[in-house]
DNA sequence: AAACATCGCAACCGCTTCTAC
DNA sequence: TGTAGAAGCGGTTGCGATGTT
């Protein structure tokens, strides 16, 4: 990921971590104008008063896995992590779709925790699935098919109270810098704005 | 206390799929 | 029916945080 720190010219897409300006720009146009239509939402976005030079897949990406007052945010429960492995092992790394099964988890953070934790720990204890749950799922090979027909093992869950809404629990967000900061903040400020 | 190594996550990239014309 | 643009998806990377020596 190379940041080319501004190529400040040619309509200068912005790249790099989201400042709360931008976050702020973003969650008010969706609260205004719904989610979709990104690169229109880009677009309008960023227009002389504000200046959000995102591309729309970027402001998708941040909404989806980040802004949306319905993600859900940390410590993957034991139950999600169960689920996640039973899913992988019947759909391979469809992560979106494994995500939809897991409420409030978006496919990027599935990813990253299966990449990072899951696949470390089978490494470990190569032959036996991780978490002590053994037989998660039938040896059924990943992807080795479309099942879109097959039932996920449980109903969605809901799981854990750390519901990331405005106003609900959340993890305290990590000691600021000035751009870095939670998303409850952003929320109550959000609705402070009363948009 | 400093240097180094590892981990975890946010964000980007490129490809594929979908939709409108 | 073909084409172009938009959206979605999965893989990969960069970097800050944390742990270890």
């Amino acid at each position: 990921m190379e940041k080319k720190s501004s190529k400040s010219h040619e309509s200068d897409v912005r790249k790099g971590p989201w400042t709360m300006e931008e976050d702020m720009i973003l969650i008010n146009y969706i609260a205004n104008h719904g989610e979709g239509v990104w690169n229109t939402l880009a677009r309008s976005a960023g227009d002389k008063r504000y200046g959000l030079k995102r591309t729309g897949k970027s402001c998708r990406l941040r909404w989806l896995n980040y802004l949306r007052p319905d993600v859900r945010r940390g410590n993957i429960t034991p139950e999600e992590q169960f689920l996640i492995m039973d899913l992988h092992a019947r759909w391979g790394n469809r992560w979106s779709k494994i995500a939809r099964q897991l409420p409030g988890r978006t496919d990027n953070e599935i990813k990253n925790f299966w990449r990072t934790r899951i696949q470390k720990q089978m490494k470990n204890t190569e032959p036996v699935p991780a978490f002590g749950i053994n037989n998660f799922a039938s040896t059924s090979c990943p992807s080795s098919g479309e099942d879109d027909q097959i039932e996920p093992p449980s109903p969605p869950m809901h799981i854990g109270p750390q519901v990331n809404n405005a106003g609900l629990d959340f993890a305290p967000p990590p000691p600021s810098e000035d751009v870095f900061w939670g998303m409850e903040d952003l929320w109550s400020l959000q609705l402070f704005n009363g948009e």
